[in-house]
DNA sequence: TAGTGGTCTAGACCACGGG
DNA sequence: CCGTGGTCTAGACCACTAG
């Protein structure tokens, strides 16, 4: 672990140990390098990590301050992670595991027209379906896949079992109306709203190896951002 | 304008000129160094900020690469500046101007219940209604505001009349049905979807000074969103 | 005007990728 | 092994806030 995401755990476990609330500030730059017998810059460093995470905000010539926490039972959208921190352990219901390559529009957000792992899976939250997704998965990056791992969180496979670091995604969303296939897994009425997602992985290296659609329920999910334009 | 911003817009510059295309690698941090005469974290920041804006990506041990450029006609979900960038200009249409405190939710957001601007807006492109907006601004942070101004910018009022610098955001959104009263205005019918967004701007010193509750069309808008887990 | 965060540099050393 | 990005430090100076 990096001594700058150190430093950030630190940091806002003495938030939380100090109760600190909206526009409370923290210690000095000068004091948290004294505290943590660090350099300003790795200081520097946390406390980004800490404001790209919505936490605090700095103000020049004043102080870092802490911001309002987000609100319980959002999903992040731009979180990398999904949904996977912020809700209860979602079940998840399998519906087709099978290997096949990607249609038009996913093949292109893949950059590859290769033969991929294709699952289909419903996922519930408190026995209320959420999401209904379905993923294509590069067979050349994920080479091994079954249907046991995409029934618990295959992101975290990828980063424990196949030891790949996940980076940055691409989305593209929209409103729409249900389908009734759609409807009938989400327990929704056909032409009810829902959200439609398509989102693409792409790992440190680059290389995109998960594309997939996502369609929310409109009664289930909602969702939070917590944007912050800043540098270190 | 900060000498990493300026070598940000360079770099951006240079991209475009060499045409260069996703997976396509930048030349070396070191190389950049001598080409812009500048020290080595002037460019490691130079390239966060591109990093942050979805250009660019680092792998290490290898370069900086091109990501793949977003898709047209979508709007930025994440951007402080909003839409702002993405669509021509939109027309705007001023449903109510007044002066009035924030209702419950609203009030929450913005941590006041002051006296407010409120504004009505209807937002179009190309003469379709895309978003129906109702804002709060807050009138001890915001001391001046005219229909004029409504029918503009009037983020680009707050940055350039009043020279605030806008910081960061919390967004909370949910699809859900139009009501009979909105569907008029976005030219839809009642129960038709649609993305409800509680958007809340807070300024550089953490002060939040606008809430609005957006109610997008379904038809006429569609998202995206570029992120990295990434810092300097 | 004191204090605080912001920018920038030079340089040492580390960690990873790929030949 | 070499080249590349990543981390970290020490320190100089700038820019802003607030009393």
């Amino acid at each position: 672990m990096k001594k700058y995401e150190l430093v950030a755990d630190k940091i806002k476990n003495y938030i939380n140990k100090e109760q600190l609330h909206h526009g409370d500030k923290l210690p000095t730059i000068t004091d948290l390098m004294k505290k943590y017998q660090v350099g300003k810059s790795t200081i520097l460093q946390a406390i980004t990590l800490l404001t790209q995470r919505g936490i605090v905000y700095k103000v020049q010539g004043s102080g870092v301050f802490v911001r309002p926490t987000g609100q319980d039972g959002y999903m992040s959208l731009t979180d990398n992670a999904g949904f996977a921190h912020v809700l209860k352990k979602p079940t998840t219901e399998v519906i087709e595991f099978s290997e096949k390559k990607a249609p038009k529009p996913i093949s292109e957000h893949l950059h590859s027209d290769e033969e991929c792992y294709f699952i289909k899976r419903l996922r519930k939250q408190d026995g209320k379906p959420f999401v209904l997704e379905e993923s294509y998965y590069r067979k050349s990056i994920v080479p091994f896949m079954s249907k046991e791992i995409a029934e618990g969180s295959i992101f975290d496979y990828i980063r424990e079992g196949l030891k790949k670091e996940i980076r940055f995604s691409d989305k593209y969303m929209r409103v729409r109306k249900l389908t009734a296939d759609e409807a009938k897994y989400l327990e929704l009425k056909e032409g009810d709203p829902c959200l439609e997602v398509y989102d693409t992985f792409y790992l440190a290296n680059g290389t995109a190896f998960d594309s997939s659609k996502l369609v929310y329920n409109y009664k289930n999910s909602k969702f939070y951002d917590q944007s912050s334009d800043d540098i270190i």
